[in-house]
DNA sequence: GGCTGCTATATAAATATTTATATAGTTCCT
DNA sequence: AGGAACTATATAAATATTTATATAGCAGCC
C-alpha cells in the first residue's frame, strides 16, 4: 500500500485532493497514479489515524477546499518506509503485458498498430517531461540557489522518466523493424 | 483488471496455477507479478465465466494437479484486449515513488544505501534476463527454425527488459555520484 | 434568469490484491 | 516409522483500487 506514503510526502504542504490529483496527473503519473475516489477516502482514513490534520479554507474559485497537512507522526511513518530500502518486484506495467502476448492477434499490421500507437504514447510522455525539464532549468536560472534541495530527489525521478521514454521509443521502432523484417521473410516460405 | 488476460495469454497450454506462479516468477515478473491466493480464485472464477476449462491429472511428485485452459470465448476475450490498443498511464514503480520523496531522510549517507540497494536488485535482474536469453539463443541453435513464432513477442519485452536494466543500473550509479557531489558542494557554505 | 463548464468533494458498489494461514500428498533422510 | 522439506491447492480476512455516479458553488455567456 504505497498510495499512504506518497499522500504523506506530497503533504509537507498542505494541499487538497483535488491538488493532490494535478500533481499525480503532472509528474507522478510517471511511476503512480490515483482517482479522486481513491484520494479522498484515503484522506480521511488517514486523518483519522492521526497521519494527517485537515482545514477548510474559502476559495476564490468554487467550493470551500478541505487543505490537509501531515503530523509529525506522519512524516515519521514515511520516513520509515524509505528507510526500510527500496521496494522492488512489485512493477506494473500493462502495455507489457499485452506486449508478451501479441502473437495472439495473427495479423502483422495490427502488431504494428499497437506499437505504432504506443509509440505516439511515449513520445507525448516525452514532451511532457522534457517540459517539466525546462521548467526545472528556468526557475533554477531566475533564482541560482533556490530550489535545489526540495527537487533534487524529483529531478532524479525525471532524469529516469527522459532515459525511460527514450529506450522505450527506439524499442518501438525497432520492434516494427522487427516484425515487418519477420513478416517479410516468410513471406513464400510457410515456416520450415 | 488486467491479470484475467494474462492468465488468458498464459493457457494457450494447459497449466496448473502453480505453473503459473512460476511463470510468474522467471519472465513475467518483469512487468506484472500475483500471488497464488491470488491466481487461484482468478482461475476458478474464470472457469464458471466460460473463459477457461479445467482437467485433474494424477501428478509424481505431489497431490494431482488442476490443469486450466482457456476455451475458444477466452481467446476471443484476450484478442479483444489485445486490439484495444496498448493501456498505459497505469504503470506503477514503487521505488521511483520512494525516490521521489527521498529528502525525507536527511541523511546523505541513508539516500546512497538506497541506490546501492536498489542496484544490487538490478543487476540481479539484469544477471537473470541475460540468462534467459542466453536459453533462447541456444535452443534457437539447437533447432535453428523452431520457437520463433510463440517466442517473438516475449523476445521483445526481454529486449526492452535488458535496456531497462542497464538504464536503471547507471542511473542508480549517476545518482549516487550527484548525492556525493552535492554533499560535498554544500558543505561549509550552508544554503545560499 | 437559465445554461454550460469548471472547480471541488464525496459515496456506493464492484473488483482486485495482499497477507496470513490451513491442509495434504510425496520424497528423502535417519 | 517419524520428521523435514518440497509440491500443490486452497480459503478467510483485510485492504486497495476502479468505475460509476451524485452534488454543489461559482463564472461567464446569451
Amino acid at each position: 500500500m504505497s498510495l499512504k506514503h506518497i499522500l504523506l510526502g506530497m503533504l509537507a504542504e498542505p494541499q487538497s485532493g483535488y491538488d493532490i490529483k494535478r500533481a499525480f496527473n503532472r509528474s507522478l503519473r510517471n511511476f503512480w497514479n490515483a482517482e479522486l475516489s481513491q484520494i479522498y477516502p484515503q484522506l480521511k482514513k488517514m486523518e483519522t489515524d492521526g497521519l494527517l490534520t485537515s482545514r477548510m479554507v474559502a476559495s476564490t474559485n468554487g467550493p470551500p477546499r478541505r487543505l490537509y497537512r501531515r503530523t509529525a507522526k506522519g512524516r515519521r511513518h514515511l520516513a520509515a518506509w524509505l528507510t526500510d530500502g527500496p521496494v522492488v518486484g512489485d512493477e506494473r506495467i500493462t502495455y507489457l503485458a499485452q506486449t508478451f502476448f501479441l502473437a495472439e492477434i495473427a495479423d502483422e499490421e495490427a502488431a504494428i498498430a499497437f506499437f505504432e500507437e504506443l509509440r505516439t504514447h511515449m513520445e507525448q510522455r516525452l514532451v511532457a517531461l522534457q517540459e517539466i525539464e525546462i521548467d526545472w532549468r528556468n526557475s533554477d536560472a531566475r533564482y541560482p540557489d533556490a530550489l535545489p534541495d526540495e527537487d533534487f530527489y524529483p529531478q532524479l525521478t525525471l532524469a529516469l522518466g527522459l532515459e525511460r521514454m527514450k529506450t522505450s521509443i527506439a524499442w518501438c521502432d525497432r520492434s516494427i523493424t522487427r516484425i515487418r523484417e519477420r513478416t517479410t521473410s516468410i513471406k513464400g516460405q510457410k515456416r520450415a
